[in-house]
DNA sequence: AAAACTAATATTGTTAACAATGAAATTCTG
DNA sequence: CAGAATTTCATTGTTAACAATATTAGTTTT
């Protein structure tokens, strides 16, 4: 089960991938803020043994992406508008700076990846994939850390974007995707001109522009509670 | 944060208390780059179980403060070169920001604390207590970073001094200790100043020093491995 | 005596059983 | 019938035994 396309060596950890899973599955909008991780549901699914699921949601609950509650159990995280602030001051003091290095050494090669990954965006959209989307979106500021060429920063953007995924799902507004890939289209001409001071003042503007797309103002995350009961 | 170093207040996680005592224990160079941390060890020593130790270990490993061989166990880790500059990319990009951020947020009592730190670390120098300058040192930059008030940076910047530590041990010149404190006590003025964007330089300045007091140029880990052999 | 092979030991990795706790369902009582 | 108490069940947390692997020590051979 878990041999699969996307897999490398084995020899990599096993809790990297089932943690690289679950953050996929949260960008993806599978797993909503508050669902319950059952550590035999979990390892059923991935075809793993329980120690190691139980290892992984340790991981997941040291990036912020999973809640852990004694003898209850793994749930994903539901981020309370305190914790969804910090994501976006985080990402607004870091990617800005790891913008301005991704131009600074992007190759040609680099620029190309970014324009397939705007197309592929534009074409998501046409087709109304939502979920490739918003897998796509967050996936082109990873991207850029990739870039970037920093493997503790790239690692602190993807726990960033999973947690933003999930905020929007709790504060977004029904309709708005995750970026506006009009931004990320801007962005993109500031690295063909190599203008690194430019991208990075793009990226504040584009971070700024997802925070004020979310309603912060309620208050109240038990109202949220109740929606997604009634769901059931 | 806590309140003493055996703290049992046992809600927060334990696998939380251990990988704090094993950074600390890097931080103050009890546990130097290379070390095999074996569970039994460490389970007796910290008086928990072997399981705790295993999945902090891994959480340990995450952090990139920890290397994990298959089947041979867990090492602290010896940071290559290229980690190494990693370790200070990361720094310089991040921390300059954050120090103007924690200028803008600093209460006098955060700045008291400041001042009482830069006083003990001077103190430290003059008895000649070079652990706790070490751990000083390190800790200054963490406070900054509380004060910054962001949680999510907090936690890597810990992460960031604790491998800067690791990266001392091995390519810092012998008598040289982590942090020179004129650097941060000028810092210190910068934030009476409330003047951010200097302080936000002086971190760059400060960052990029001590870079420069290493010795890179070697381009043999293998010579470390010797020394450490023969120092038994 | 040095190298290579083999045996012994210690450590890590995995599994399964069991205990502890929380959630759910049922029964009892007002 | 509503609500509290109790029992049942499912899930998490812990422990211990066992298997697999690496390291060390010892032995043999050249």
């Amino acid at each position: 089960m878990k041999q699969s396309s996307t897999d490398q060596i084995d020899h990599e950890l096993l809790e990297d991938w089932i943690v690289e899973q679950v953050f996929d599955a949260i960008i993806e909008r599978q797993l909503p803020p508050g669902h319950k991780l059952s550590e035999a549901a979990l390892g059923k699914a991935l075809g793993v043994g329980r120690m190691h699921i139980r290892r992984s949601l340790l991981l997941l609950a040291s990036r912020g992406v999973v809640d852990l509650y004694a003898n209850r159990g793994a749930f994903v995280s539901k981020p309370s508008v305190e914790e969804a602030q910090e994501v976006f001051e985080a990402r607004i003091e870091v990617e800005p700076n790891i913008t301005r290095l991704a131009v600074t050494r992007a190759s040609k090669k680099d620029i190309a990846t970014l324009r397939q990954h705007l197309n592929d965006e534009h074409q998501a959209h046409i087709d109304g994939d939502r979920r490739a989307a918003i897998r796509l979106s967050g996936q082109f500021h990873l991207t850029l850390a990739e870039i970037a060429g920093n493997e503790i920063l790239t690692k602190l953007v993807r726990e960033l974007i999973t947690r933003t995924s999930l905020i929007i799902g709790i504060y977004g507004s029904a309709g708005v995707s995750n970026c506006h890939s009009d931004d990320h289209e801007k962005l993109l001409t500031a690295f063909n001109d190599k203008d690194g001071e430019r991208a990075a003042q793009l990226m504040v503007k584009h971070l700024h522009s997802i925070q004020q797309h979310l309603s912060f103002q309620t208050g109240e995350n038990e109202g949220v509670d109740l929606l997604s009961v009634f769901s059931k």
